[in-house]
DNA sequence: ATTTACTTGTTGGCAACAAGCAACTTATAC
DNA sequence: GTATAAGTTGCTTGTTGCCAACAAGTAAAT
């Protein structure tokens, strides 16, 4: 098929769309990283991304819509990160490249950080359509920690009296905490806490028994 | 000063604005905990309370200004409740007894406790004009949790090798985790995370030296 | 030519402001 | 001391501008 005139570059139509699907996204990025939620505007999001007011929501339906499908993103990325970090390893190793993983990305990747924990913190709203979303990110990566934990167990390397359910949901909150107190203030000592919270998690799931 | 006629209560300017105050103050609170900020509309709040869709903003001038002072008002009754709980105790004792507060707190009143934290994480928005009263708040909690290690450390029940002012904020990053995550998942066993939460501090701060 | 990508016109709901009305308070005159 | 006028404060209604959402159109690709 003869690649043809045309005023300038010629794109098929599934290009055109995947490029302006990633600018609109790239655009929510920076706006959200540097103005919040409520500065993300759907407008403001077409028109820094090169396109009119009304792609967004042709694109998407709703802002809702381009949310939840922003923060799925982000998320894929943030879990195939942590599954490289943790590998095959269970038990307190596999929580300690956890939070590793957190800290690289925190680091490496700090906008879609604070985009990830931006609308997980905003879902609590129940105003917000894409709840769902968040409410499933949630779910995974509770049911990873607490098996990691169980197979930390079943090898031998966790103690037995350890609930593996209670303690992934208290060791994911901490972790969402932290994220928090890090996108409220900037300053904090993020290398210094998390590992803080290594020394805490090994110290915890090392001993030979929980405390009584 | 004659308590005369008048078609009905005749009410002192003071009393007349304490409660219409209060009242707006409760709608919100009602508004918020069922339908979130989105819900929340001044309208709402102000016809809610039994008064005009405008008094809101005549009171307290921005939606933001509502929400600070309503902020404000549920932190003091919290700090207050914290203050009464742990009374002169210091180190672990301290802590757990924080703990303690915080699952009564949810248990007694849970609208409260809503509303404080959905105001936190709002706060994260750049665009949330209160973001000040939040981080007055996180400061005041985050002093406190470390003069309590702290003073426990000088009364030699804490070992001096920890980081008090780390040690503070995870600790304070936990339990905005734990209610973040109680937040969204109404369902969470809030009894028993506390409970765990508990003995893990217990064990953190009680051994003679942090973990290495 | 027809489908697909994108744009522009419009509506309803919201916060915020401004101007006015009503309730209360103080001051002055009797 | 009581009555009434002047002034202040509490509250309401009218209006503006911004936003998400939708509908109807234009331009680009097949």
């Amino acid at each position: 098929m003869p690649e043809l005139p045309s005023p300038r570059t010629r794109r098929t139509q599934e290009a055109r769309t995947a490029l302006s699907d990633r600018r609109l996204l790239e655009a929510a990025v920076v706006l959200l990283c540097d103005g919040g939620l409520s500065a993300a505007t759907l407008a403001a999001i077409g028109e820094r991304a090169g396109y009119s007011r009304g792609l967004v929501t042709h694109r998407f339906g709703t802002k809702a819509g381009l949310l939840g499908h922003l923060h799925d993103q982000v998320v894929a990325d943030w879990i195939a990160r942590v599954q490289q970090a943790v590998g095959d390893s269970v038990g307190v190793v596999a929580l300690l490249r956890v939070i590793d993983a957190l800290h690289g990305f925190i680091e490496e990747a700090p906008d879609e950080m604070r985009v990830m924990y931006q609308l997980r913190y905003a879902s609590i709203d129940p105003g917000a359509e894409f709840r769902a979303n968040v409410a499933n990110a949630h779910k995974a990566q509770r049911r990873d920690v607490q098996r990691w934990i169980e197979r930390g167990q079943q090898v031998g390397a966790i103690d037995e009296t350890h609930d593996a359910v209670l303690a992934a949901e208290l060791f994911c909150a901490t972790v969402d905490g932290l994220i928090y107190r890090w996108l409220v203030n900037p300053g904090l000592p993020v290398r210094e806490l998390h590992a803080l919270l290594k020394r805490q998690t090994l110290d915890l799931f090392s001993r030979s028994s929980p405390a009584c």
